[in-house]
DNA sequence: TATGAATGAGAGTTCATTCAT
DNA sequence: AATGAATGAACTCTCATTCAT
């Protein structure tokens, strides 16, 4: 059986849907999802316009199933410097760090994420929703809750002040420039929230 | 001369324009720029197609005209029920409470205010940072500022905390349900931030 | 009010939409339904392609537009004349006349009509069979039981016998060439027709 | 010589391209010729896309082929059942019999056949012609000549009587349900005949 | 001032066909 | 012999915009 044909083939395909998700992050971000156009999403990953319909049913789909990579690869990214440190108060630190220094580096998904959420597709915005529940979660289990038991943070309602914090990062994310440079580092604003929080 | 004529159309040109920016609030709120059509926005507003280019000359142009109108009106919503007090930290609690009525009674503006800010149009973006300059500058001003000089808040850099006051607001704000429901009240946000500048 | 100008834009309407569906005739004839293209149906009514649609919503609905029409000319057409004879057989003769003269003056709406009836759409068939109706019924009515009344015909089933005229009508009338020209006359089919039913 | 390894070779082509064949006539018959793709018609046969093109050069030599072995079969069909009887009438009466047990028993062959007599493609209704002349001969000479030689049928033009006849035959085999039945039964439509023909 | 018929560029989607493996 | 990834022409449908009335 030619089982290393099959694996080949795998690979091929798995480095070309990439690539696509690639590009539509690019063309999305350039145009809004209803201005970016399937031709060029195939041309910026180097393909025939066709060729996306082999991987994803619709442009709807192609926009979904960037979200879900989108969300996991942020959350990775952050969760990876959060969890290095066991205080909350630094945790609260390094969370908009990472989440600063990821919109910086991932301009375009940023964007993309920041029009679906607060965008008019309805069905973008709770794909989100789901998408960046475990970040949420994050935020409230891991740093204010966990802040709370640390007795460095007073005694707060802990989802509700994790939607606070997140609409702050995510506000001030939506605000990169081209550059990847934010209008405000991530210290002041992990102070001023810190403040809030703090007993 | 026919003056009393020439009023009179006047005033039937300026309740079209009105109708025609109503009708044009609910329908970009409903579908989103893009997809939101001209005939839809004509025949919402009880006219056909063609008339929205005798009152705009194009798509984009009607939004604009949107922004400025949505813009003003929201801030003379917030600036009434803000300059009605004198002590800052009262202020801060009645711009979040006078924000908050404004996006809950205008959610079709609010919307679309939201979608301008956080969406793709850079064109938009612009013209919704001009038009919101006034009511930025109310924030940093006549409330952090002078905040600082009552000696109730601590010495910050108005600027950028008027940015994340802002960046609060509309962060929640971008999260009214359709009946007009936040799933947050003034209160706990105008603390979160009180706790945030206060000495 | 501007009644005038009301009317004559409905005239305008009116004579637009005949053109259309008297253009779709001739493009669904040629290239079949699947094959017709909407941009040429425009263009052969001298229209561009985006005029259809401000009359049919979709293809399908104009091709279901134009099988109502078709029938009901088609109808007339053969009730003018078979309805000038009071005897049944000699309107069994004036039935394959007429039929015969629709087909050979109407070539693509008789080609259209076949197609519909033999092909590969459901939509297409039962809405043919609906529209169809009425012809029916004058063949089975006033024709075939007709003919037993008057006690020229034998004493069949009115309807499967209708059946199988309607079947020999259109199998004759789907062989058209593209001068209107039938490979037998009307004379020979009502003669073998009237041998099968007469006592 | 490999002989031996030839003839598996030939006789896999073969099967191969007979299931090709089957599927075409059932997603044919399904969709029609244009609406049918070949990807469902690979995959229904049980094999890739590129398969086909190994077999037929395009989809509309596929259709050809198909055309030619319907044919095939449907004339062997109805020849072997006509020509157990020696009487005209007889045989008349087992054409329609063996007529309708065939598109009862070849839903989907029957149904392609008709698409194509009176479908919209020139091309393939010639072949037809083509490929039914045989049985159309069948019916001329061997049952309508032959029953004016045998006394039985008076004295008629057998060529397009026997037209006629193919066209009572295919016209009613067009209406088989999906269930293979006909609306009306091979006797009466025989009695019909034989009633148009007999002395 | 208001109308709505007509336009045509543009977009999403389908799918016959090719070809390297 | 069989595969299926890639292609791109073609097609349906949408809609901002124009303009004669």
């Amino acid at each position: 059986m030619p089982r290393y044909k099959e694996e080949e083939r795998e690979q091929v395909r798995s480095e070309t849907r990439q690539r696509l998700l690639e590009a539509a992050a690019v063309e999305f971000a350039r145009h809004g999802y209803s201005k970016a156009n399937i031709d060029d999403i195939s041309k910026t990953a180097g393909f025939a316009k066709g060729t996306v319909y082999n991987y994803f049913p619709s442009k709807s789909d192609l926009m979904l199933a960037l979200i879900e990579e989108m969300a996991q690869v942020h959350l990775d990214f952050i969760a990876e410097h959060v969890y290095d440190e066991k205080a909350a108060d630094r945790r609260l630190e390094k969370f908009f760090e990472a989440g600063f220094s990821y919109v910086s580096a991932y301009l375009t998904q940023g964007m993309v994420m920041i029009n679906n959420l607060y965008g008019p597709h309805a069905e973008f915005k709770l794909a989100m929703y789901a998408a960046y529940q475990p970040m949420f979660e994050l935020v409230s289990k891991d740093i204010i809750a966990l802040g709370m038991e640390q007795g460095v943070f007073r005694n707060v309602e802990p989802v509700s002040n994790a939607g606070l914090v997140m609409n702050i990062y995510l506000g001030i994310a939506s605000q990169v420039n081209e550059d990847g440079k934010l209008w405000i580092e991530s210290g002041p604003v992990a102070d001023f929230v810190a403040h809030a929080l703090r007993i």
